[in-house]
DNA sequence: AATATATGCAACTTTTTGGTTGCGCAATAT
DNA sequence: ATATTGCGCAACCAAAAAGTTGCATATATT
């Protein structure tokens, strides 16, 4: 199973799932209680969040707790680096446009 | 169709897409000759990028340049907000387990 | 000990995706 | 004018994802 974080943000849900673990670590159920879902859906995108290597999980007598493994949500950031020296280097998006279509008229 | 950004960049041909066309304008031949795929799978990409807003489009003859357009990066980078204050703030993730935990056995 | 609760897991169903094939249209080339 | 090229679009298909149901296990309550 090839599971990435991008995959993990994805789904709409997931993403709020992420945020309400962010800074509380929450069981299972208490995070279903949130959504109009039921325990079992949530469990399964606690499952891929797992996979992702997304979450700490602390057990407790019966229950788990999850929390957001925020270090994770780096990477995300890592890659939208590469997009961002483009941007703040950027004076305007048509201007480039247009050098980048002028360059390759001269075939440079 | 409700899609977006974090749609678009789930899927791993299209995070290429994208870093491709983030400084060069290309045609979907050209993108498609970059990987192993056809026009049409690259067709496809661009329609859901599309769809997302993720595209400048340039109509030279019969040939249509795309673009990546940054800006509409920055919308992840926004989500990502959220949790920078988080990762900036916290000294370490253990701790922060057990200060959660403990405040719940409080009823705080 | 018996019952209730919290959870994970596996099987199943429905929906969504990523890809291919084939078509038609517009623009270039011969 | 005819053939070729670049493209989007719709139909189809296989694979994956999201959700539901049911069951097994471990802990808590009585």
């Amino acid at each position: 199973m090839k599971r990435d974080i991008f995959q993990a943000i994805a789904d709409p849900t997931r993403r709020a799932i992420l945020v309400l673990i962010a800074s509380n670590a929450l069981t299972p159920n208490a995070i279903a209680e949130q959504f109009n879902t039921t325990r079992q859906a949530v469990s399964k995108h606690i499952k891929i969040l797992n996979e992702c290597e997304l979450l700490d999980e602390t057990k407790i007598g019966r229950e788990i707790y999850y929390q957001l493994k925020i270090d994770k949500m780096k990477e995300v950031d890592q890659w939208l680096e590469q997009f961002k020296q483009i941007w703040e280097n950027r004076f305007s998006q048509l201007d480039q446009v247009l050098i980048n279509l002028k360059s390759k008229e001269n075939g440079i």
